[in-house]
DNA sequence: GCATTTTTTGACCGATTGGACAAACGTTAG
DNA sequence: CTAACGTTTGTCCAATCGGTCAAAAAATGC
């Protein structure tokens, strides 16, 4: 069986690879997946066509490499969410991961945005899946601290849905947020003012 | 001067420039502009190629026709935020009529996101210029009402980059609200479930 | 060393892209 | 009715798209 054997790779095919996904990650983020070509994303790994095409199938295959790795990283923000902990300490802290998530990763946020403005056409399953399963778990964590009266009620899926729009916010509309603070509060600061404004949005939002 | 001369334009020509705008807003929104095909735009209004490039002499003079209109409903909401009214009421308004927005043009919306996530290639000039003149001006009022202390201090642009982003997140990550959300919440009350969260989170989060 | 395998490339393919053009077709004012 | 103008289309174009292929070049195992 050729599909299930598990793929040996040399030296340069690991080295090769992660060139291609690296300008792949770039161009998909900007472009979104018809916007992106192969030529494009070749040219920036450094390499012809044809010999990007002889490491990855499709140009798809490289789309699909590249979601399945993200959505790992995407996801382990949410996943530390500790139901043991403080209800103020472990919200404040997933908003401060997520924030840094959108900080030091951006690309892979515009990537993840890209593919669900457009419908999500190529990871409904995983959105279906893996993702919904997780916000459910979660959200019946959030509600069990509202029951038990230790944060003020409200809908525990629409407050995931603020503390992912507006971390993000960062990331995706990058160059709105830039042009709209200006030159002097516009540069490296930005993220830790949005760090204390949004600290104080929740955290004041959920206070019994 | 040619170029000067004030358009005159025939009832045809007004009905199928109409008829494309309506197309093309559907193509770019999903697919971005490098991925929206004119093609795909003419057969959506339902005529051929030609016959859309006798109405627009290009491919982007349609995309710029689009986001000179847009901008004009984008800032619409936030221009009515009111100086002498009252703090909570204002805000609280503002993030109704942008939810409503969200919820009557999703496709305007995910045009905007499109043009931002990559860069605002095309409409650079009008984010620097009249959106960021507006955001000045609206954060000014919103400084006044915390200096007067009728609201509770927080960097009044963040307050508008935040929301922004939440408002907005329910017609740009729609497939993905949606489907976490399932198929009994995720109906067509989301949208006034969001909008009694939003407007607690805010309202509380800025109480004194 | 040599044979085998892996990597790279130039040339090429059919399909699609944005757009040009002239000819044909409709409409309408006189 | 007819001349002028507005509208529509079929055909064509060069460029680019995603992808193939055979052959050359480089790395590797022995």
């Amino acid at each position: 069986m050729d599909a299930a054997s598990p793929k040996r790779r040399t030296r340069i095919q690991n080295e090769r690879r992660e060139l291609i996904l690296e300008a792949a990650l770039e161009m998909f983020s900007q472009h979104g997946f018809r916007g992106a070509t192969i030529d494009g994303i070749a040219e920036a790994a450094g390499m012809s066509k044809p010999n990007l095409l002889y490491y990855f199938r499709s140009k798809e295959a490289i789309h699909v490499t590249l979601m399945q790795r993200l959505l790992e990283t995407w996801l382990a923000p949410l996943k530390e969410l500790d139901d043991a902990g403080d209800p103020f300490a472990e919200l404040s802290g997933y908003i401060r991961r997520k924030l840094e998530m959108a900080r030091d990763y951006p690309r892979e946020s515009r990537l993840f945005a890209n593919e669900i403005l457009q419908g999500a056409p190529r990871i409904m399953p995983m959105i279906e899946g893996e993702l919904k399963a997780l916000v459910d778990e979660k959200a019946a964590v959030i509600k069990g601290w509202m029951a038990a009266g230790r944060i003020a009620r409200a809908d525990p899926y629409h407050l995931i849905f603020a503390i992912w729009a507006t971390t993000q916010h960062y990331a995706d509309f990058d160059v709105q947020v830039r042009a709209v603070l200006g030159p002097q509060r516009g540069g490296d600061g930005r993220f830790d003012d949005a760090a204390r404004f949004l600290e104080q949005l929740f955290l004041n939002g959920l206070k019994l």
